[in-house]
RNA sequence: GGGCGCUUAGCUCAGUUGGUUAGAGCAGCUGGCUUACAACCAGCAGGCCGGGGGUUCGAGUCCCUCAGCGCCCA
């Protein structure tokens, strides 16, 4: 996108009002969440301002988490790195839209009823509207119809999103709850539908019915896109096929011999290939040879894919044992043998019939018998034995490991099956993709190489038709001639006035619902599409596409999209791709990417371990503001250990918060807080300058998305704040406020108190919120980001010196305090610093505060070489107090 | 096979365009109940910056190379 990003005008801070300080601020800690929660809903504190102009809004296109997927600690983690980024540009003065989804549309969902209340989905079985599911989940699933089975989808969903709300809420996400959506619900399905039928007109999707990836378990065709190569042991063959004439065959002895890691598929075997350059074979080209136990006569032929290193450099082609075989077969014209059934078991088959013509039927039929109804792994072990027997298997099977597909959420190899599923043209589109993915934005800017990796790698179109139940379905029909044929080339498509539809059970428009499946009928398309062709569409449902013209135009193209690296291929490709068809844009300007949980062996998280620590919990335990603290460590694509001991660091900071700012509000006491023009003495100018170009930096790592460097200088700053500042102010801001040193002292604790809680908002809402409202009315998450134009010119010009150096002396009364083992308390006879000029007079400037906090009685200086003498009183002498 | 990232204290990590003596937190150790905070504070100790080579007055930082780990793609 080219449209900046603005920083639109500020409002104005709200002037101060005198501090209620409570006596004992950690008491607070307890419930802390909750209140805080239902006062932001009440007052609608992060309601979206939907009257916004587009120049200051701030768009995110949040992921919608798998509702009824389990709930783990790395939810926490990467959505508070979208939080922090929409509170700070709230805070910068942007109207953040900020809506929340859920993902219930898809596979795990449907894994989730089926064993949730034991049911199967049988498309076959009729709507009961009685239908109550077991009480306990039976040993053998109840066949349901789909529209039972699609209830009870809907329903556990409502369920689990409950408990990710309950869960955000308390996270303390700045979700604007009044625009949520589901990927299953009304709006997601008619943009889901109205975004294909689009692409229909567009001629951006096709159907067909080709040699499509299938996973034989869920009986469902899967996207290169949920695709991943496992490393599986296998084994090659070598296999004898007999020439038809006698004397051909290398060497002349009448025999070719293959090798191949799928022996079972032989009966499916349509050519043998090797490579056009192959000496060895190049006299066979055009010749024909037999498949050993069948007898089933296939041609020679040469193609380049064929490597003459592999095996014994000649493959059996089969109809289908991977994606090579399909491209051969396809560049070849090569007929069809199907031997796999889609429940990845061997089908019957009549020998000698057209397309299976055997030199002998009856003994092709006798072996192929034996392998009937089996598994492919089953079939295998047993076609070895056959070969075996007759003598066409040489040798032993020699294994080897070797990379396998999968669907990657399935447990058996996937098989290549043909049938009819939609497609969205992809491929031609490559290069403009490309050019598309890199005028994003990344954070971290290497994960572009993600995207481009993908999307050159990119091997066929987009297949986004699945054969499953809980999703959306495809808004079309087909006609039904009058010999029951259907016609797939021509669909009806439904009107988008009527979106959306379920071809199941609405008709086509001029069709009674009578006509379905008869002659001069109609049927219903039979599958739903892809989750990612609805997710694809999260910025179009979000912002209102279609159905909210005003919104979507201020809202759409989005600013953010946040997500892990891991779903580049899926998520943000896909949603790329939709966007530039249906808009010709890109959806968002900027991509941040989150990086995984690890657990403490820094393997990702698993499932079983973000369970025995429940997300929850670990709030609970910790407090929101601890767990947000820990997450907002992680920088911006870096995979974080789960730790929770920094989840306890971040409790000490959100406690020290509220310690600190009781502190420094109860000197400010029932008097007007001064304004930042009263800060006049050098070690405070000296803070405030140090605070500035904290504010700087904070604000310049934000811009970028950076919120861990963020956390780090504010983290540090505010440390040395507590540790070194307020000792060393502690005495002369309790001194009568009339007089310019106790003033200049009060008037700096409220003005950097104030930057630092309003830096510290993003990380920690809910103690930052609780200090604001001990003095300012309204909620700090709307006030504006701290500049360094808050600050009073003297401090902006001043530099850290006078602060570095008090703190430097502090340090070395302490070091000796420590070495003599007393307590702080104890008294010092006399401190003795000798140095330049320069620094004498800058310790000038800052004793006194020095002495109070270091409890010198005697402060001497000298010019001279750099040393320092510090004398503690004597032991015979009582310290003061 | 191609690509991306990581490797700094026992652990988790900062270290921006090369620039004083490489930092922080946690854990450890030694002390201290100090009028904001014992849910705290002060202090101490702890490093061949993965190995090797190079550029430079100067390298944790830039270049080359090797190794290990993780991931992406084929």
């Amino acid at each position: 996108m080219d449209e900046p990003v603005t920083t639109p005008p500020l409002p104005p801070l709200e002037p101060p009002r005198t501090p209620q300080v409570p006596e004992k601020p950690s008491d607070l800690l307890a419930g802390m969440e909750a209140r805080w929660a239902a006062r932001w809903e009440a007052d609608g504190t992060y309601r979206f301002d939907r009257t916004a102009p587009r120049e200051r809004v701030f768009s995110i296109d949040t992921p919608p988490p798998t509702v009824s997927g389990s709930l783990h600690v790395g939810h926490c983690f990467s959505y508070t790195h979208t939080d922090v980024v929409a509170r700070f540009r709230r805070m910068r003065g942007h109207e953040v839209f900020y809506p929340m989804g859920w993902d219930d549309n898809g596979l795990p969902t449907e894994r989730r009823v089926q064993n949730y209340f034991g049911v199967r989905c049988d498309p076959a079985v009729a709507y009961d509207p009685d239908f109550v599911p077991p009480a306990e989940p039976a040993k053998e699933a109840v066949s349901i119809s789909r529209p039972n089975f699609v209830e009870l989808c809907n329903r556990l969903t409502v369920e689990d999103e409950k408990a990710f709300e309950e869960l955000w809420r308390t996270l303390g996400l700045s979700v604007d709850w009044s625009h949520t959506y589901a990927t299953i619900d009304t709006r997601a399905q008619r943009a889901s539908q109205r975004g294909f039928l689009r692409l229909l007109a567009g001629g951006h999707v096709y159907s067909t019915e080709a040699p499509t990836q299938w996973d034989v378990d869920f009986q469902t065709a899967v996207s290169q896109a949920e695709m991943e190569d496992r490393e599986l042991p296998g084994a090659y063959h070598r296999i004898r096929f007999h020439c038809v004439v006698e004397g051909e065959g290398v060497g002349g002895d009448g025999v070719v011999e293959i090798e191949t890691t799928r022996p079972e598929l032989l009966p499916a075997c349509v050519a043998l290939v090797a490579h056009p350059d192959d000496d060895r074979y190049r006299p066979l080209f055009g010749t024909e040879v037999a498949t050993p136990l069948f007898g089933v006569r296939v041609p020679v032929l040469a193609h380049e894919l064929a490597d003459p290193e592999k095996g014994s450099g000649i493959a059996m082609i089969c109809t289908f044992g991977d994606a090579t075989d399909v491209t051969w077969w396809r560049e070849l014209g090569l007929p069809t043998r199907t031997i796999l059934r889609r429940d990845g078991r061997l089908r019957p088959l009549v020998w000698g019939e057209p397309g299976w013509e055997a030199g002998d039927p009856a003994a092709a039929a006798a072996a192929y018998g034996e392998l009937e109804g089996k598994t492919v792994k089953q079939a295998q072990r047993r076609i070895v034995e056959l070969l075996t027997e007759s003598g066409d298997l040489l040798g032993e099977p020699r294994p080897i490991t070797h990379p396998v597909k999968f669907y990657e959420k399935g447990d058996r190899p996937l098989e290549i099956v043909s049938s009819r599923q939609w497609y969205v043209r992809t491929m031609p589109l490559r290069d403009r993709l490309l050019e598309q993915g890199r005028r994003l934005d990344w954070h971290p800017a290497h994960m572009v190489h993600r995207y481009e990796s993908w999307v050159e790698g990119l091997n066929g179109d987009w297949n986004i038709s699945r054969q499953r139940f809980f999703g959306v379905p495809f808004p079309v029909w087909y006609p039904v001639d009058a010999d029951g044929v259907v016609d797939h080339d021509h669909p009806l498509v439904a009107e988008e006035s009527r979106l959306p539809v379920d071809p199941s059970t609405d008709v086509p428009e001029g069709f009674g619902p009578d006509q379905r499946g008869e002659p001069g009928g109609f049927v219903g398309d039979p599958d739903v599409m892809d989750t990612w062709a609805t997710s694809s569409l999260t910025p179009q449902i979000a912002c209102g596409w279609e159905d909210d013209p005003d919104l979507f135009s201020r809202v759409f193209p989005m600013h953010l999209r946040p997500q892990a690296h891991e779903i580049i291929r899926t998520w943000l490709f896909t949603t790329v791709v939709r966007s530039e068809l249906e808009h010709g844009l890109l959806p968002w300007s900027d991509v941040a990417i989150s990086g995984w949980v690890l657990d403490p062996d820094r393997k990702k998280m698993s499932k079983s371990k973000g369970n025995v620590v429940t997300p929850m919990g670990l709030l609970e335990t910790n407090g929101s503001d601890a767990v947000r603290y820990w997450a907002a460590s992680g920088r911006p694509g870096v995979d974080t250990a789960f730790d929770e001991g920094q989840m306890k660091v971040g409790r000490r900071l959100a406690i020290k918060v509220l310690n600190a700012s009781r502190f420094a509000l109860s000197r400010l006491g029932e008097d007007t807080v001064p304004g930042p023009g009263a800060v006049t003495a050098a070690i405070d100018l000296a803070m405030l300058s140090g605070l500035c170009r904290v504010v700087e930096e904070a604000t310049a790592a934000f811009s970028e998305f950076d919120y861990a460097r963020a956390l780090e200088r504010t983290e540090a700053f505010f440390w040395s704040f507590c540790d070194d500042y307020l000792e060393l102010v502690k005495t002369r801001a309790y001194e009568d406020p009339t007089q310019p040193g106790p003033a200049s002292a009060r008037a700096a604790l409220a003005l950097a108190l104030s930057i630092l809680l309003r830096l510290l908002a993003p990380f920690l809402p809910f103690v930052t919120e609780e200090v604001w409202s001990w003095w300012h009315e309204g909620t700090i998450h709307r006030s504006p980001w701290p500049e360094t134009a808050d600050l009073p010119e003297g401090a902006r010009a001043a530099d850290t010196a006078v602060l570095d150096l008090a703190a430097e002396l502090l340090g070395a009364v302490r070091r000796a305090k420590t070495a003599e083992k007393r307590s702080m308390r104890w008294p010092v006879e006399r401190l003795t610093v000798v140095d330049t000029p320069e620094r004498l007079s800058m310790l000038a400037q800052c004793q006194g505060d020095l002495i109070d906090a270091g409890g010198l009685i005697h402060l001497e200086t000298a010019t001279g070489p750099a040393g320092l003498t510090v004398e503690l009183a004597s032991e015979d002498e009582p310290p003061p107090g």
